[in-house]
DNA sequence: CAGTTAAGTTCAGAAAATGAACAAAGATGC
DNA sequence: GCATCTTTGTTCATTTTCTGAACTTAACTG
């Protein structure tokens, strides 16, 4: 195990990226002598490595980064069938992939999951006896020691603690984690966040998900319902939605909505791409629906912005493009229900991700317990 | 100055109140060896002081709390005129108060600061030399250092370095804070919210304020904005808002609106009360008007709920109630528009304020700076 | 009243961080 | 081209902080 101080200085490296000793030290608020110490043990077991030199006046300095190889970590998607496995270098990168089976049963999981992992770690040699940690996404409530599954309605499970069966049959330490706040993790950890203390990711899919970064840290919510802006009201008497409410963003907005009701109005899209084309020649119908659409999530953007003040707010779709009407739509009324004074100064980015950012948002929990830890105070 | 396990001790006290060494040290992470030095510097400074005996099986324990008179605060509040200066003990309790013109000049306010200082000082003897901070609330927004305030409509300043101006005329360590935010690390510290990590605070007035407090800090935003409620979207095409909107919370929901709408239509209400009066009595225009207000509010909390999932939604309201048709209908409103499965699960407590909120607020970042320091990563 | 239990203290030693001096490595100026 | 300057990173003795184990204290238990 690492020390609190190595720790740290991981953390820290992750968050800002790589730096140089003296750099460190004074983000860490400890000595140029104590930062050499520590850089020195972490660099001889294995985790962090020089890379870049620096020139300037004086010395150059030499930036420490974590070690690709330092460690991996599994990720595991439990969003799709087959669900994907990943192993995960330091760096965030996926270097080998495996596939298994999708079960509801809690104990099959961890059976495939201990019959997978050798195909998965023969992939990639360099591994060898170096797997940190594994992570599991999956749709549902999440408890705050990221080891039991309160609430699935995908997968039909309450109270299901799978990260301790996973733990047991396999021997790694495990956490699981909402697909949502994982994804939100992995941007943050190695994606186009690295650099943000407070941020929100939203997911946009047949469902849409989202998670809050605050203080640099992940923000799970009281009862690991932080972020759930799909079930938030958005057309006050709106269509009832399958939660019991009405008019929620997801009856709306989401790309499952948004198909249901061009097909509902009698259009034969089978994507939100051709609906956007649709718009483009001039189809009244699949103008209003995108409309609608837009309007709902820049809605739900702008509280998002009024009520927390994110740094950033990150649009990730698998599906889709954020380029046409309906994603002009959804940032003009981002714009226009912000307070005046503070439009426009909130980036809104908009990513296209390719269908393992579940897997790869998974093994990132993984490796964010592995930084981090269970409860840094 | 304190080292770092002395404000940590502090802090854990002040979180989670009288506590034995014994539990202290297990809840530090530190050895009773180490406790019990540390505990002794404390106590033996006038911070800290041995207050109740806990028998049980085996030695009893003793319990550590901050002592009263260990260190003394100023609050000073901007948002009233004549300004109210209150000196507050370590636990919270306002042992003095005077009261300053209202200036909108900060070196006039500085020199009026330092003129009713002793004043103040000269009321409470015990508190000689023990003046260990001042706070200042005003309405607007503050930056992150807490020392400047970026933008006051109310004051109409722009970028004012108030606390280095204030630190400069007194020579005490001085911090301003927005108001909503003050008062929500006034009820996180000495209040009812003590013992939760994850708390939003609304404060009902004239103006409608929100705060938050994220893994028991006080989140302040990207841009100090963080809980800026009143000016979140709640009528789509509603009245226009002094903002420039339309259809803010403050337009239908605050207690200003309210009046005004009440005068609008010709009702002869002047207050909150009057007009709940007048809906008990049967008034249907005074029961539309308070259903509104009611509504809308309820729906801003209720996003704030789905958004954040918080612990604890504390309303602080320094005039009118919360047991009439307003309150009914806010609470309905909020229950009916978060998703079902967690209706009822974060409690919404009512609690009504005098009017020395905002300086017992200001005291209390003051509080907050001492126990916390600047920058706790 | 002896036995049990748990809180808090003491103290030697270990662990971690500091400060100051110094070595290293390149830029700068004449 | 060479001495000088500037800044990074290391070394090491010293100081600070924490731990572990033994011990003292002060109850409760039967």
């Amino acid at each position: 195990m690492l020390t609190s101080s190595q720790q740290q200085l991981l953390r820290v490296i992750s968050q800002s990226g790589p730096s140089s000793r003296t750099v460190l030290a004074a983000s860490m608020g400890l000595s140029k002598a104590a930062m050499s110490g520590i850089a020195r043990d972490l660099i001889s077991l294995g985790v962090l490595r020089e890379t870049e030199t620096i020139y300037g006046q004086g010395r150059p300095s030499i930036l420490l980064d974590l070690h690709p190889e330092g460690a991996f970590f599994v990720g595991i998607s439990l969003l799709e069938d087959p669900a994907p496995l990943v192993l995960s270098d330091f760096n965030g990168n996926i270097v080998a992939r495996q596939t298994m089976p999708l079960s509801r049963d809690p104990d099959v999981i961890a059976e495939m999951i201990a019959d997978t992992l050798p195909k998965l770690l023969a992939e990639q040699e360099s591994a060898d006896g170096k797997l940190s940690g594994l992570g599991v996404a999956l749709s549902g409530f999440v408890d705050e020691k990221q080891a039991s599954c309160v609430k699935s309605t995908l997968l039909g499970w309450q109270d299901v603690p799978l990260a301790g069966i996973i733990r047991q049959k396999t021997g790694i330490d495990t956490f699981i984690e909402n697909d949502a706040k994982a994804v939100a993790v992995s941007e943050k950890l190695f994606g186009s966040a690295r650099d943000v203390r407070n941020f929100s990711v939203v997911s946009f899919g047949n469902g849409i998900g989202c998670a809050h970064f605050v203080g640099g840290k992940l923000y799970r919510g009281n009862h690991g319902g932080a972020g759930e802006i799909a079930h938030c009201t958005i057309e006050p008497n709106g269509s009832p939605c399958r939660c019991g409410k009405r008019g929620c963003l997801d009856t709306v907005a989401s790309l499952k909505a948004i198909k249901e009701m061009a097909k509902a109005e009698g259009l034969a899209c089978q994507s939100l791409n051709d609906l956007e084309t649709e718009a483009s020649l001039g189809n009244a119908v699949a103008i209003r629906i995108l409309h609608r659409a837009g309007s709902a999530l820049g809605l739900a953007i702008a509280h998002l912005i009024q009520f927390n003040d994110p740094g950033l707010i990150l649009i990730t779709h698998v599906e889709g493009r954020f380029d046409g009407l309906f994603g002009t739509v959804m940032r003009q009324a981002a714009e226009a229900n912000v307070l005046p004074r503070y439009a426009g100064q909130t980036p809104i980015r908009t990513q296209r991700v390719d269908t393992d950012v579940w897997a790869r948002g998974a093994a990132s929990i993984a490796a964010h317990n592995f930084l981090i830890g269970p409860n840094p105070n």
